[in-house]
Parts: structure tokens; sequence; C-alpha cells
DNA sequence: TTTTAAATAATAGTATTACTATCATAAATA
DNA sequence: TATTTATGATAGTAATACTATTATTTAAAA
């Protein structure tokens, strides 16, 4: 039963093949690995997470995830990775028919900012647990001693288009904007980082925790285009 | 010889007394607990930090480093709460003379930014190394599954102090501002964050990594004085 | 259809990590 | 001098982070 797999509208995302050892796309197991490596690090915590634990909940064994990922660092650098391409690819769909270039920041500001509703056309990729993820766990990726070799292999790739991308906006709401690149990646990183206080640290905050994201966003508006617009 | 000890200065950090089994600052293995954990973090980063290693760097025993700290998360979270206590005394030494709120919020964020110097009133505390593990494992003190708890035993009460008081001068500068509390945080984090980007990622930056900080200063003045002077 | 290759499952084993426990000894204090 | 207290030395356990081997199943090529 089901749909033939030929009519899926399937979204792919172009991943960096050096971040694996078997392509995760291409296997039933592999695609598990991805599946319930999203589930557990959301669950768990990304220190508590392990292939042991992994592999149990999958129903493999520890070395059948190895013949995936040769760590876990790997593993969280691929999910992630994997969120950006497709936060750009989100970003690239939704603001396709906005001309105006305040209105485009405005609507990245918000698709950075929003827990996104699970993507139907990316089957084993639950994206609203990956936002999550990507609020408590995202800085782990590049705050290691390995962060040159990794971002040499180009492992931060997507997350670097991503924020090209909005900086190129940035720059077409003001093209004599001298901090087109910081202003990107505090954006993204900010939305983030709020989210996260927001929850567990308030006090850090201005926002109360109900009607939450709106607030996020008032603020990143808020400083985003006091600075680009002065 | 050298001076003796009721002739020192010492500045002394309050801490939380849950964060540890046995007062480091009261014998020489617990200084020096203290001092070796900076170098090893700092040299290491903290994934590949252990008890094992900075025993056998101190000249002691595993056991002998358990008897003063429960686990290595609990001792990061020590020289992290240590260095914002610290921070909030050189923010209240070095502005007590400034009453232009302008001009006290510009030297804080020039504080926040700036590697410091090594304090010499601080005697097995490297000032200057503990500023970089802020920049790099910062973050990790509380991007953990048990923040809540943590938060709970008033862990981050240093943090959130230096945040409330960085959050008074926005006030300061304008009582109409609706986020003094999101933009204290985000200017403390950002000013490392930017940091790290300049050293590791530079392409999410707009900075040269010559005359580096001051770069990182002009951005985040830019960003601040925009969004609370409009 | 058979052969062959490739992927997976099952099991075992090692070094390191993250601890806990015990006992002897040295130093500080009463 | 007796006694508490901190440290040192040593051992041991469970979990983690892997690597290696062999058997079995599945899928692709001949």
């Amino acid at each position: 039963m089901g749909t033939p797999a030929f009519m899926k509208l399937e979204v792919q995302i172009k991943m960096n093949a050096s971040l694996y050892l078997r392509d995760p796309e291409q296997s039933e197991l592999g695609k598990n690995i991805i599946k319930f490596s999203i589930e557990l690090i959301h669950h768990n915590g990304f220190e508590a997470f392990t292939f042991k634990k992994l592999a149990e909940a999958i129903g493999t064994t520890e070395a059948g995830v190895y013949r995936y990922f040769e760590n876990k660092h790997k593993l969280l650098v691929y999910i992630i990775s994997w969120y950006w391409g497709w936060l750009e690819f989100q970003i690239g769909y939704q603001t396709k028919n906005v001309t105006n270039p305040i209105s485009k920041l405005k609507k990245v500001i918000t698709i950075l900012a929003t827990t996104v509703e699970d993507d139907i056309t990316t089957g084993h990729v639950d994206e609203s647990i990956l936002h999550q993820i990507l609020i408590s766990e995202g800085s782990k990726a590049f705050l290691t001693k390995q962060v040159g070799q990794d971002n040499k292999q180009h492992y931060f790739k997507p997350y670097k288009d991503l924020c090209n991308t909005v900086g190129d906006i940035i720059l077409e709401c003001n093209a004599k904007y001298k901090y087109p690149h910081s202003l990107a990646s505090t954006i993204v990183e900010v939305a983030h980082l709020q989210n996260f206080f927001m929850h567990n640290l308030p006090s850090l905050t201005d926002f109360s925790k109900s009607n939450n994201e709106d607030q996020i966003i008032a603020f990143l508006n808020d400083l985003v285009f006091s600075s680009i617009e002065k």
C-alpha cells in the first residue's frame, strides 16, 4: 500500500560525503540512524547520547551504526548540516516572491526564530524536533578543538551559505551597512540563544513564556532594523 | 622569600558552595586543581578534559580531585562562575567614576569583548586564558539537559547578575528601551561568539584577523547604540 | 538462475572514562 | 599526646568509544 516511490516528492538535501562512511539516505538502516539520533539527542541531550543506546533504539548493533558514522560528533554535524540545508531551501522557497528586501529580511527572521512544523516531504526527519536540537546543541558542532579541521573539510558550508544568504539580504536593505556577515551570524545565533534563555533562564530575556516566539521576532526585528536603517 | 601572606591584596570571589565538595580556595591542592583545570581545558578543550589527566598534571591522584569536585561539569561551572564574578568586579571597578551611562555602556562592551590581561591580584588564576575558555566553552555550562536543576541551585547567578548589571546600564541610557535583559545577554554572548568566529570561521564575520577585538567592539557599539538611541 | 558481492547481524574484545571504596600515612589541631 | 582531617596509594566497577571477526542475509551482476 502507500504512495509508490516514484510519486513521492522528496526534498533531497545534498550532504558533504566526508561526514559519513556510508550514505544514510541510501538504506532503511541509515534512515533509522538519522531518525532515532534526532529523537535520542533531543530526549537525552548530546552528552548522554551514545551509539550503543542508538543501536538499541533502532534494533541493530553498535557496529552497525559505526559502519555509517565514525563517531557521534560527525553524526551531530551531519544532522545539523542537514537542518541548515533544509532551512536554506525553506527560505528560498518562502521568499521567492518577496521583492521588498525589508519584507524579505523580516520573513527570514521569522523563519529562523519560529518552531517549524514537521515537513511531510522529508520522510524520516522531524524538523520541529531538529529545530529544538539546534537551539540546545547547535553550537556544539563548532565549539570544539577540531573546528579548524572540520572547517577545512567544509563541514560548516551549509551554515555559512545560510549566513551568506542572510548577509546578502541585509546588503539589499542597505548596501552601506558595514557588518553584514557579523549581523547575519548574530541573527541566526541570537534567535536560538534567546529561545533557549526564554525557556531555561528566563531572567536573561524580557519574554514571558506564553506567546513566546513572537517576542523573540519582535526583539530581533527591533535590533536588526535599527542598525541597518540608521 | 616573597610577600608575606598578610600583605597580599587578594581579590576573593565568593563562590556557590554547592558547586564543590571541598572549597578549592582553602588548600594548595585545591588551588592547583583550579589552575591546571584552566590550563588543560584551554589546551585540550572541555570534551577531552578528564580528571585523570588533571590529576597527572597536578601530581596527585584521580581520587584526590574527586574529593573537591563531583564531576567535570561542576568544575567547569565553577571556573566559569568565577570568571563572571571577577568580570562583574572589574566592571564595577573600571566604571565607578563614569557618570555618563553611554560612556559606561561603551566601557562595559569594551571590557566584555577585550582579552583581559592577567590580574596579578588573583594568584593561581590566569584571566586571559579564562577569557579564551569562556569564548570556546562558556555556553557548554548551560547548554545541557540539567540546566533547570543547575539554575535552581543558583549556579548561574554570577552570569545573571552580570547581565542584570548590563541591563541596568542599558535602562540608564534609555529608560524606555523594551528589551534590556535580552539585549544584555545578547551583548555578552555575541562578544564571545564573534570572537570565536573571527578566529575560527572568519567568513561569518566582517573582521580581519589583525587588530581584531577593536572591530568586534565597533560592531557591538553600532548594534547596541542604534537600538537604544533610536 | 546462479554467482558474486555487498550489507547486516552477532559476538567478542580493548583502552579509556567516570566514577566509588578502602586503607595507610602525613600534617594540622585540640 | 591524642585525634581529627587531608592526602596518597591502590583497587575495582560499569559504561563509553571504539575495532575486529565471522556468519548470514539481501541485492546486484554475470
